[in-house]
DNA sequence: CACCAGGCAAGTA
DNA sequence: TACTTGCATGGT
């Protein structure tokens, strides 16, 4: 294992993020993500869980499930101050129910309403499109690539820059991209393997790399530390 | 009671 | 450019 002695932080070099999913997937086995029956429950799971623990998107989702309201055509139909009543339990809820109009829009204008040609798009043009969409950044319009659309894009979240600094093996300044670019240059383009990965870190940083908690004892990636 | 949760945009200096 | 703040419910 190389150390770079200036700032401490390990070499990619064979390959220490090829070794932590090892160490995650041998631990914790398969997570089936995304937890969602269809590509648009996905996309809405989302924007719902911006900042906001899962438990309550999965509420939010229900209301909007039991209400049959969790289709393209029908939520296109509701104003967002409508959304907004249903989704109250994944909190900020009329900011995400204005962001889910907005990403609804955008489908509406740019694909002419049909989520499928959405869904087959090009890549880095579906990326520009959801990235102009006010209301997703970088993290929600990669979770909707990867886990709706099924494209080869790594996603970054607070807990994978958490998990990797604090074991550093990123920089504790490394932006989104930076970040994105270190995971997706050491590892094979691999749609399975960049979905098992993301859901394996949620998973580790929710059971034990927590953000008051900097020691994670019992942690899989525990001998990492140097 | 304080703090956190699978972000993002807008405001300030 | 680099901080700071608002958004909000629900669990620990």
């Amino acid at each position: 294992m190389i150390v770079n002695p200036q700032s401490g932080v390990r070499q990619v070099q064979n390959n220490i993020f090829i070794e932590v999913y090892q160490l995650l997937y041998d631990h914790f086995g398969p997570q089936h993500w995304w937890p969602g029956e269809t590509a648009f429950e996905v996309m809405v799971g989302a924007v719902l869980t911006q900042n906001t623990t899962w438990k309550n998107v999965v509420k939010a989702i229900d209301n909007l499930k039991n209400a049959a309201l969790l289709d393209y055509s029908s939520l296109s139909l509701l104003a967002a101050d409508e959304i907004a009543g249903f989704i109250r339990p994944s909190g900020y809820y009329n900011l995400k129910a204005q962001r889910l109009k907005n990403l609804l829009n955008m489908i509406a204008k740019q694909y002419e309403g049909d989520l499928e040609t959405f869904f087959a798009d090009n890549l880095s043009t579906a990326r520009e499109n959801l990235l102009a969409v006010k209301g997703v950044g970088p993290e929600t319009a990669d979770s909707i690539l990867l886990y709706a659309c099924g494209a080869p894009v790594f996603v970054i979240d607070t807990y994978t820059h958490r998990v990797f600094s604090r074991h550093n093996m990123v920089e504790e300044e490394s932006d989104y991209q930076t970040m994105q670019e270190s995971f997706m240059e050491s590892l094979p383009e691999d749609v399975r393997l960049y979905n098992e990965y993301h859901a394996l870190i949620v998973r580790v940083a929710g059971g034990f790399c927590k953000k008051t908690k900097p020691l994670c004892e019992h942690c899989p990636l525990q001998g990492l530390n140097l």
